[in-house]
DNA sequence: CTTGACCTTCCAGTTGCTGGAAGCCTTATG
DNA sequence: CATAAGGCTTCCAGCAACTGGAAGGTCAAG
């Protein structure tokens, strides 16, 4: 297979997989035209990689995931601590994401929103009202 | 004012801000000895600056909200918009890890982590189970 | 006078692609 | 058989928003 089928059935961009073999994620044979060859199971690690993305793995996440795959004698500890530190990594990103979103909501409503020039939000960041107190 | 004092006060990194001068952002006075010099107002935007950083907005957006804090005949509904897109991004942002938690914490919540190979983490990413259908 | 804390510039690297240019290769059509 | 369209190749550049580090100037204290 040519880059364009695997592409397609692995719903990884052309471009994409151009640069994972770049970085040595996958190293597809050549034919003789100089056009990559891909082989199912090259198809089919690609589509492992574009899956752990969608997951929010990072590059170094999938080689990792990648090496425990091929490894018969791995431990699943193994990959559930990489699963669950990924988690943790997401957890973070939520709970930052929604304090943004509380903060910025609570603005926004009180944001007239018509054509006078005052506003709670530029006054806000001019000069933050205290923020109300959160127990832990 | 020198950079380090700004940097503490603002709550913004000395190289932060020396990045915001390269782009733009700010243009401090220069001393004899050509050390920057920050006059309260510089402080003032960079403290600015440094809390719609932390609310998620992009420079480009700290560019269009800076320019409408000093425009006196801004209209609140222009900021209110920057404010609700960013917000929808954020919204978008934060679907996005929800989704990819659930899946993930699934799978997590499947695997032994024990010393034997078997992980349904590594068998998803190879051969994915039809996700559950969920009606609109 | 020296030491150490600041400050300066410049260069390179991060993450994960993505776009574009210039130029082969292949296949279908006139 | 010529040609045009589409696919493939490489290489270079750029995105966002910094961050780290090297090499060197400046300043205040002891």
């Amino acid at each position: 297979m040519n880059i364009g089928d695997v592409a397609q059935r692995a719903g990884v961009p052309a471009k994409t997989i151009r640069y994972y073999e770049e970085i040595g994620l996958v190293t597809p044979q050549r034919a003789a035209n100089g056009y990559r060859h891909f082989r199912p199971i090259d198809l089919h690690k690609l589509a492992f990689i574009g899956r752990a993305r969608a997951l929010g793995f990072t590059i170094e996440d999938c080689r990792t995931l990648l090496a425990l795959y091929s490894d018969d004698s791995r431990q699943s500890a193994q990959v559930k601590a990489v699963a669950q530190d990924h988690l943790r990594q997401i957890d973070e990103k939520i709970a930052k994401l929604v304090s943004m979103k509380e903060t910025l909501s609570a603005l926004v409503q009180q944001c007239a929103g018509d054509h006078r020039p005052d506003c709670p939000i530029l006054a806000d960041l001019a000069d933050p009202a205290p923020r109300p107190f959160i127990l832990p």
